[in-house]
DNA sequence: GTCTATAATTCGATAGAC
DNA sequence: GTCTATCGAATTATAGAC
């Protein structure tokens, strides 16, 4: 799993000639996929936006399923949330880093995006929040047993605040200032992790 | 504004002939929309399961365009909060009348996986929760001006349990109960719709 | 009102020259 | 490695017979 940078990074495999082309192919899958949505995306767009001819992204990646692959791979980093500072903080901690993550990468909006019409997409995007948010959530919650529906609470809001403030772009969503969000989602998110049995 | 019923109610024109016509094809473009999102929706699936013809369709609606405004105008008949007993409930009672809504109302699918993909569909998403759930704000938090923000925050949510419930159709989302989803989602609501500035 | 036929695009994918 | 040419399929939308 790569980030959005350095295509030569891709996959474990010995870096491959002309790794420059791949990388413009997949940032303007990125931006396309993002913006468009998985069938609206064309090779076609995608090629030309990285000003190469439309063959080559089948020569690289074998279908458009492949290329959409390759271009949503990606890492969230979650920070570590041991220690009992941290875990007291860990609402906060992980809304800061949710929208840091959501404001300058395309890759998750394109997988959202994507992730709510093409069950390939969703399948993904549940992939990497089960391999990614439940150990966090196994590493804070009161009982690793609970980890399951307690990331799932968390990902219902995260989730929800991408969708109005980055996909669907709601006016009053995305005029809120960053702190504000913070200031008032980190305690929902720190009690869905938390907090005792209701 | 009409529910999902009563095709000889769209509109505010007089009822025209063989709306039993016009109905089917209206249930079954809420059902393609709804599973398949926009682009994937085609006008020749959505005649076959409305066992006519394609063109009739387009006789109907002029275009694909006109089908979909059709297909997703919809009244969410959101619950009157005045009185001081049901403000104290508002979050309870939101979830609650959420949940009964989406669970069996393909339409808030079908509007939420287009609005994700097409901007006309984005557009009415923010025109059904501005028209109705603004106004419902406005009744219930403390201070009339921050209804926006407030129901923007409220819609991160209630929109984020769709997405993820209903959508996505993420595993630990599905498999909480109607009453733990509302046990633990109705706090956050009354929190984001009357508590005071943090 | 209903259906057939088809126009006009557009897409993903392939074959092959250079 | 790169590009041209094109196939085959699918789509929206229209025109017109009955």
């Amino acid at each position: 799993m790569n980030g959005t940078q350095d295509p030569s990074a891709s996959g474990a495999d010995a870096p491959r000639r002309s790794d420059a082309t791949r990388g413009a192919i997949l940032a303007a899958a990125r931006e396309r996929f993002a913006s468009d949505g998985y069938e609206r995306a064309t090779i076609r767009a995608i090629a030309k936006d990285a000003h190469i001819d439309p063959s080559m992204v089948m020569r690289y990646y074998r279908n458009k399923e492949g290329l959409f692959a390759a271009a949503v791979d990606i890492d969230l980093r979650l920070p570590d949330l041991t220690g009992a500072n941290r875990r007291r903080d860990a609402g906060r901690i992980l809304v800061e880093h949710f929208l840091d993550v959501w404001e300058d990468n395309e890759v998750l909006t394109a997988l959202l995006r994507v992730g709510v019409t093409n069950p390939a997409g969703a399948e993904r995007m549940q992939g990497i929040l089960r391999d990614q948010l439940l150990p966090v959530a196994r590493q804070a919650c009161p009982d690793p047993e609970q980890a399951p529906w307690r990331s799932a609470l968390m990902a219902s809001q995260l989730l929800g605040l991408a969708l109005t403030r980055y996909v669907l772009r709601m006016p009053p969503a995305t005029g809120l200032a960053r702190a504000e969000v913070v200031a008032w989602l980190a305690p929902t998110i720190q009690r869905y992790l938390t907090a005792p049995n209701p």
